[in-house]
DNA sequence: TTGAAAGCGCTAACAT
DNA sequence: ATGTTAGCGCTTTCAA
């Protein structure tokens, strides 16, 4: 009883005491069957609990698997999670299945779980890819005419469609609303490695906001955390030098719980503070927190309305698609107007 | 040059001039290859760029796919997004890969994607059940071996091991916490639809609280919601009641979001919260929530472990693996003492 | 140490 | 309207 074998299309037949072919024909409404036949062998089908094992199909029909191979950083990150979601969403009706796994943004994690989903056929592939990956290796399949798609960072190595957030004119836009209530000290905190794409773009924002406000960039304001705890410890030490800023920028979601954190435990609130990507519960914050939301929703359906027109026999070029962000004014970005700076 | 061919292990044998099974055994280590050999199949294999057919293998094996069948009510939700890390944690070094769905709590969906995880011939089977949803058609797949844990809820029609947090004691020791604060009056804000397990019993361990204190229940206080706009609208509701609430309790974290962002809209800091589930930046809210959290780590760690222990042959009976909450006072089930109503 | 043949569960291509 | 044969890419079984 405990390990018998799954009813196969030839236990059907046998049942029935058709063939195997007319049992598939039936169940795939592939050519004709009469009334009764297709009555039997329905009862049969259900009477032995049979499932064909689309393993077996796939393998005879030649196709790719009808699953997506999806790599991301973590799964317990809510923003991942709404892109797949989103993705889910998108292709459901085309009867494709999610393959999920993390990589903790380690590349061999990353190489171990793409090579995992090619050597399952999948017919699309999207990854978040990690810092120091290479995907040259993937080169081949793409000319063989898998889809390829990098969510939120661009990949290395291969040319192909890419879905990112709108980082550097999202920062720069979290920057100049600082700026413009009369902040003029301003500290970045980034993701971590440093090497990081989105945090690469969004310094760029931010020093491109102080550029054209002709703000000097002072070398010691802008920082980098990789987790809650270390947001909040660099947002310690930045308060407490000799110049503090009045302001803050974080790079993250996770940076910004460290940042708020901090000046909560700290009873700052006259430190400014914008965040990039938002926060759950963000408008209830005193002041309410502003930031520059991104769209994950958009991200996921932009990615796999990519790569299903690609299975659909797309060969144009390819494209990078930018999601635009939103700058989101709570208050927080705007109280108090610092004191001028005594030099 | 769009859609040629992926090399089969055929064309490595070619390639060589030795027999398919030898490049088998080579890449699967499984009995003597010459070192030469070995030597010019891999040379072949990285030439080709082969990467085996892993559908093909399962299907001559015979076992079960390496593949977990998860699904979820909603993949954007953090808690199941812990929940799912922290199984692909428990199962990565066996080599275990999670195929992922939401269900948006709809039975007929979930039935869809379970059948589709059945025919994938998945190693083990974890779902969330929806509300309605019946599991008695998994009988004969977990009686073949299957196994089949149930996450967060218990399911319908079917006894097999089942993961859920302790909601009836959590409930109760908010509830608890806020009549130990002098609250007499508190209302429930539970999930929906109302026969969800975990409102059930979340709603039984607030009930068992205010009996023990001798407390009257009152029906005009159990209410429900099922996003956070829903959640707001209902505390405005109550508190607009000619004997509103001192405290209320929700019954889970989007309810928490509507109730604590409803307060602060209504700037109603005299209002006591505890929450069933944490949220980011509880702690900084003013005053501080607190909640009863839920530990989905160890419930993802616990159903991961319970299915591995049934693959290595466990044939215990079905067991129910309850994980314990933890309340966690922040200032928001305390203050303020609610001055004694007038009848 | 290697190979040939058979077969996993299914369907394409041709019968009939 | 149904059946037969062959074969998808791989591994098992047996032989050499």
């Amino acid at each position: 009883m405990a390990a018998n074998r799954r009813p196969t299309l030839a236990d059907v037949a046998r049942e029935v005491g058709v063939s195997a072919k007319t049992v598939s024909r039936v169940l795939n409404e592939d050519g004709y069957a009469s009334a009764r036949t297709r009555e039997q062998v329905l009862a049969a089908v259900a009477k032995l609990g049979f499932q064909p094992n689309l393993m077996a199909r796939n393998i005879r029909v030649g196709g790719p698997d009808t699953t997506i191979g999806l790599v991301v950083p973590d799964l317990g990150n809510p923003f991942f999670g709404a892109v797949a979601g989103s993705i889910e969403d998108t292709v459901r009706d085309r009867g494709l299945t999610l393959l999920m796994g993390s990589s903790a943004d380690d590349p061999d994690r990353e190489r171990a779980l793409t090579d995992k989903f090619l050597a399952r056929r999948v017919s699309i592939l999207m990854v978040v890819p990690s810092v120091g990956a290479d995907h040259s290796h993937l080169k081949a399949h793409r000319a063989a005419g898998l889809p390829v798609v990098f969510i939120d960072r661009p990949g290395a190595g291969l040319s192909t469609d890419s879905v990112v957030s709108s980082n550097r004119a999202g920062a720069h836009d979290g920057v100049a609303h600082l700026i413009a209530h009369g902040h003029r000290r301003i500290a970045f905190i980034g993701d971590l490695p440093t090497k990081l794409y989105t945090r690469r773009e969004r310094l760029a924002g931010y020093r491109s906001a102080l550029q054209e406000a002709g703000l000097p960039s002072d070398r010691s304001l802008v920082t980098n955390a990789h987790d809650q705890q270390g947001a909040s410890a660099v947002t310690r030490r930045l308060l407490s030098l000799p110049e503090p800023p009045t302001a803050l920028f974080a790079g993250n979601n996770i940076v910004a719980l460290g940042i708020v954190t901090e000046l909560a435990r700290s009873a700052r609130k006259d430190i400014a503070v914008v965040a990039f990507d938002d926060v759950p519960l963000a408008e209830v914050l005193e002041p309410a927190l502003t930031v520059v939301a991104q769209n994950p929703e958009e991200i996921g359906r932009a990615a796999a309305a990519a790569a299903l027109a690609r299975l659909d026999g797309d060969r144009s070029r390819a494209r990078t698609i930018t999601v635009p962000t939103r700058l989101i004014a709570r208050g927080s970005g705007e109280s108090p107007a610092p004191a001028r700076q005594e030099a």
